[in-house]
This record gives structure tokens, C-alpha cells and sequence, in this order.
RNA sequence: GCCUGGUUAGUCUAGUUUGGUUAGGAUAAUAGGUUGUGGCCCUGUUGACACGGAUUCAAAUUCCGUACCAGGCCCCA
């Protein structure tokens, strides 16, 4: 019994399960698609070097890395990014720019489970490769809320934290940082810890305390506007934030996000209530491909994992009740030729069509109907069948009529 | 890698304080009954103490270890 478990972190997904699973699925996919992004995918296995490359040996140890049998160092894709990487400059050269390319790839971490975070997961990311335009970034950040929107989410339910690197290494500069990398982890921190915990360490940390103690104090539109008289550069930050949706955007110094790739424009999305993980994270990072070895091409993009999103859902009673469209044909009596002459017109016209296979009684058949979530039976009868007609019920509202079984050929 | 708390049928749960007869219930599943029409009702069937060890005359109950789950730390893509 206990073997038979799933391995730790990884779900099975029952029909019920899987039914929304794919509900967030078909949103991501479709919501991408209404926006002019064009769908790809890439291997669940690859070398490990092309994740080591960018992150260091030490990666490994959260990856699902092994050999083999030819003794190459391979892994499970902990993420997608570095595959975009290696499309782009292996086939970029023959595609049009700009990409507008989206994936929903399993992705794996050999990482403790806890809330919001899985061994294997599902993880949409959407991507614009090859536009200098900050349009590309405010095109992603529109496509990453109206995705969310989608869902039913509203922005009082989501607020999307908006910053710009560049003008945090500018602050560095100017704050008289000398430890940037421990300024960037106390800024990664400051959601997580106090705030006079988040105090102490600007004082320690920077030599302009009372100008960064300030400026940490300051919200959105007033910040801009002060950080503009100050001398500092946040003419894309203002676009950005024009641009987008004003109702979710805030800006915000602390949101800096862990990888080095990002070079600009980064960007992570919250529930409102701060009750889970961040939903969505992104930015532009316009040297991965040059680190990989292409060309230097201006990128921007998002990642989305569903274990989060599947909790906010479940939290704002989002996910649909497991309901199918498809009809059930119930028979009584000896109608199994009319019954299958029946299907078969359905199928045709793409009803998706389940018919009773058994000598349950109508009673039975109904239940079965239930259990499945169909909401429309068709009964075929042998009485009905005299008069010509069949007996068409609604199970949600229980309401029924009949209908000439002429009008089903 | 570390910390805390859990684990009783498919699911939810009583029982663990104080070891003691056949582990009780609900729900689901399944078969049937009733009604030419589902959710109600009635009957039958199936089904559990996570795994291993220790203590004991006796362990679901106490102790140790392991696995897994939940939450957290670290890390975060």
C-alpha cells in the first residue's frame, strides 16, 4: 500500500482532477493565443550544462540531475527559459522577430514540497524575443493580467509589483552600497521580514540611510515622480506603468526576483491578501542568449506555475464544478439500433455523445449520468419509439420534452 | 539539508488521555428493491489501524526507526 503512493511532491491527477488542470490549462493556452502568441515546447530531459551554465555547478543539487548510460550529465527541465534560449539561437535565425512564443511545459525541482511549491509542476511561460520596444514588456504584463483575468480574478483580488534593476543598481551606486548582492537579498526579504527588521538592515547596509529609508516609504505614482526629480533614470518604469493596467500595477523597490538573468523590467504578481507565493514572476533579460552564445537579443517574459494559481482559485472559489456537456443516451427496452443510429447522427454533428452499455434499469442509468456531471440525457424508449419520439432531459434544471427522432437524422 | 505536527476503508471520522472481547459511524463504490425518469428511501456486498521493530500475557493506543503528507526554514527559476 504505502509504495503505491505517488513519489513525493508529484500528484495524480483523477479524472476530476485533471478536468481542472486543464481547465487552467486551456485559459493559459487560450488567452495566449487571443493575444497573437503561438504555442511551443521543448524536451523534458536536456544536457545539464545548459542549466548549469547560467547558475553554477551548485544547481544540481536542486535539479533531477543524473548520467546516462552514455555518461552524458543529463536532467529534468527545472524550468524553460534556458530552452527558449537555446530555440532562439539554434533556429532564430529563420524566424521572423518578433517571438511571440508561450509554453506550458511540466517542469521538475528536486526541492522540499510546501505550500504553492511541487517536485513536478505545471509552469506557463510566455515570451517576446527580438523587440527593443518597452512595448514588448508592457505587451507580456498585459497578456500575464488578462490571463489572470480570465480566471475571474479582479485587481482587487491581485496586485502585480513592477521595478526596474537598472535603477536599483543605480541606487546602489548612489546609496553608497558596498555589499549588493546582501542589499538584494535584504530587498528580496523585505515582504518576509518585519519592518523594522527591513530597517535595520538599510541601516547597515547603506551609507545614505535617510534618503533610502524614504524612498522605501513611498508608493507608486509619488515615488516615480520623486525618484525623477532625484536625477534617476525611470523613463521605462513610468511606461510601463502608464501603459498597463493601473489598477494592478504598483511600484514597488523591494521586487528584485533571485536570478541574475534579468537585466531591467522585473515583475512578480501577489494576492492581494499576501496568503500565498508570488503567482506570477518575469522581466526582461536581454543577455541570456548572448550568454548562451547568440546573438545579443532584447527578451522579456513570465512564468506561472499552477500549484499557486490552483490555490488562489481554490481560495476565491474560481476552479468550475467538475461538469461535462456531453449528452448520455438512456435506453429502455429493446432500442440498442436506434439507440446506436442515434449516437452515431450526434457524433457527426461533434456532440460528445456517452451511451448506456448495460441492462441497468432507467434509474441506474441516471445515477450514471450524475456521477459524470452530464447534464443532458436522451432516452430512448420503446413506447416513445411507437410515436416516433425520444425523451430529451435537462438534469440541471429537470426539465424534459419530447423531441421526433426524425429531427436526429 | 534542517525544524514542527500528522497518518484509522476510495473520502471524512470515533476510539489513543487510562493498552484488554468482533475497531464504530457517515459518505462513496457496487449489486438489488421501489417509481418508464437522477438526487430521497430500503436491503445486501466490498472495504481500514502507513511500514518495520521494541516493550507486554495483551498494542490502533506506549517507545524507537523508516516512508509519506501538511506547514515552515534554507533556497528560489
Amino acid at each position: 500500500m504505502t509504495n503505491l503512493q505517488p513519489y513525493i511532491g508529484t500528484r495524480d491527477f483523477l479524472p476530476s482532477d485533471w478536468d481542472k488542470e486543464l481547465f487552467i490549462a486551456n485559459k493559459w493556452r487560450s488567452s495566449s493565443k487571443m493575444m497573437g502568441f503561438e504555442e511551443y515546447d521543448a524536451p523534458t530531459i536536456e544536457e545539464v550544462s545548459l542549466f548549469t551554465r547560467k547558475s553554477g555547478e551548485e544547481i544540481k543539487s536542486q535539479l533531477f540531475y543524473f548520467k546516462d548510460r552514455g555518461d552524458r550529465e543529463v536532467c529534468l527541465r527545472p524550468e524553460l527559459t534556458p530552452q527558449l534560449a537555446r530555440f532562439v539561437i539554434m533556429y532564430g535565425k529563420g524566424l521572423k522577430k518578433p517571438l511571440k512564443w508561450f509554453s506550458i511545459p511540466r517542469c521538475f525541482r528536486y526541492e522540499r514540497p510546501q505550500k504553492g511549491r511541487l517536485r513536478e509542476f505545471f509552469q506557463y511561460n510566455a515570451d517576446i524575443i527580438g523587440e527593443v520596444s518597452v512595448l514588448a514588456t508592457v505587451e507580456i504584463l498585459n497578456l500575464a493580467i488578462s490571463t489572470l483575468e480570465s480566471f475571474g480574478l479582479k485587481s482587487n483580488d491581485i496586485v502585480v509589483r513592477v521595478n526596474s534593476r537598472v535603477l536599483i543598481d543605480s541606487f546602489v551606486k548612489r546609496f553608497g552600497v558596498e555589499d549588493k548582492s546582501a542589499f538584494y537579498l535584504l530587498l528580496d526579504k523585505k515582504l518576509k521580514i518585519t519592518p523594522k527588521e527591513f530597517d535595520d538592515g538599510l541601516r547597515n547596509l547603506v551609507k545614505e540611510y535617510d534618503l533610502a529609508k524614504r524612498l522605501f516609504s513611498l508608493t507608486d505614482k509619488e515615488l516615480i515622480v520623486e525618484l525623477d526629480s532625484l536625477g534617476f533614470d525611470v523613463s521605462r518604469l513610468k511606461t510601463v506603468v502608464e501603459l498597463c493596467n493601473p489598477e494592478y500595477l504598483e511600484v514597488d523597490l523591494s521586487i528584485v526576483r533571485g536570478l541574475d538573468y534579468y537585466t531591467d523590467i522585473v515583475f512578480e504578481a501577489y494576492d492581494r491578501g499576501g496568503k500565498f507565493r508570488a503567482i506570477f514572476g518575469g522581466g526582461e533579460y536581454n543577455n541570456l542568449v548572448s550568454d548562451f552564445g547568440g546573438e545579443k537579443t532584447p527578451a522579456v517574459g513570465f512564468a506561472e506555475g499552477d500549484a499557486v494559481l490552483f490555490e488562489v482559485l481554490k481560495d476565491k472559489k474560481l476552479l468550475p464544478d467538475y461538469l461535462n456537456n456531453s449528452v448520455f443516451i438512456a435506453t429502455v427496452g429493446n432500442v440498442m439500433t436506434e439507440a446506436l443510429k442515434l449516437r452515431n447522427f450526434l457524433l457527426k454533428k461533434g456532440v460528445s455523445c456517452d451511451i448506456n452499455m448495460s441492462e441497468r434499469n432507467l434509474s441506474k442509468q441516471f445515477e450514471y449520468a450524475e456521477n459524470r456531471g452530464i447534464h443532458k440525457v436522451y432516452i430512448i424508449g420503446e413506447k416513445d419509439l411507437e410515436k416516433d419520439t425520444i425523451t430529451v432531459k435537462d438534469l440541471v434544471s429537470g426539465k424534459e420534452e419530447k423531441v421526433k427522432l426524425s429531427k436526429f437524422s
